[in-house]
DNA sequence: AAACGTTGCAACCGCTTTTTC
DNA sequence: AGAAAAAGCGGTTGCAACGTT
């Protein structure tokens, strides 16, 4: 289908918007390939898909960005660079398309002009940004984390461990056997923003006053750093956003 | 009223990344 | 492990609507 001359381009009618919107909801979204046949369209998949997500899906907000948009999406901006689906994804009801185009028309005038005023003035030197990137970790080949030991066999211990491990630990550190199950899983869902909980991330990485567990197994530099979770994260929230967060508040 | 310019948005294109086999 | 297919992304284009001369 896709390629062959007979695909149909250009805009969208009332009648392909209700076959693609009736077959996303029998279906579910994804699965773009098998959309344009059992949709009935003659459209590629990619067409299908960006009808979807730019213009049919339902919790798409209309209308004008508001200040709080606009502010949060120029942070976003100079914290990200053009990664118009991250910042689309910060802005509810907001898709990468309208992020994108906002930007390219309002804003870019809005940042074009501001420079012509700074060059009336004198030049302000800027300090470069410190972004924070995921890193790979390193282990040695006999690191206990590589090891059976420390690889569960079945994933819901991990959620066990988690709710009875801590809180009733009366010693409060981590060297029982409840606390080795639950080391056995923490990475499983420290960057889950979805599945994990704030609770268990801190649960799992720290001790009972959320301090980063140091595990003499741990490489050098990561077991250097100590850092009182309790202090950044707030309920509901997650490493991720967390990251996030500090950088975006931070300019 | 007509010609021309500008704007805003939807859609396409090509590339990269991820997933599947 | 590697190839192919699918999904995802950002840059760019096309065009209708609107404003200006």
């Amino acid at each position: 289908m896709e390629g062959s001359l007979l695909v149909r381009k250009g805009a969208w009618g009332k009648v392909e918007d209700d076959l693609l919107r009736a077959c996303v909801q029998q279906y579910g979204e994804g699965k773009w390939h098998l959309v344009p046949a059992r949709a009935g369209l003659n459209r590629c998949r990619k067409s299908c898909r960006l009808r979807w997500l730019n213009y049919l899906k339902p919790n798409i907000k209309r209308g004008g960005f508001t200040e709080d948009e606009i502010d949060m999406m120029t942070r976003l901006h100079r914290l990200l660079g053009n990664r118009w689906s991250l910042i689309a994804g910060r802005l509810p009801g907001r898709t990468p398309n309208d992020v994108k185009n906002y930007w390219n028309t309002y804003i870019r005038r809005r940042v074009s002009s501001h420079k012509e005023d700074i060059n009336a003035k004198p030049k302000e030197i800027v300090k470069p940004h410190l972004v924070i990137k995921p890193q790979p970790l390193t282990f040695s080949r006999t690191s206990p984390w590589l090891t059976k030991r420390f690889i569960s066999e079945d994933q819901s211990k991990a959620k066990e461990c988690s709710i009875q491990a801590h809180g009733q630990n009366d010693k409060g550190d981590n060297t029982d056997n409840k606390c080795n199950n639950c080391r056995d899983h923490w990475w499983e869902t420290v960057m889950d923003d979805k599945g994990g909980n704030a609770e268990n991330d801190k649960c799992c990485l720290g001790d009972k006053d959320g301090k980063l567990m140091k595990d003499p197994n741990w490489n050098e530099e990561l077991s250097s750093l100590t850092i009182d979770a309790g202090d950044f994260l707030i309920e509901d929230q997650c490493w991720s956003d967390f990251l996030l967060d500090v950088n975006l508040w931070d300019s």
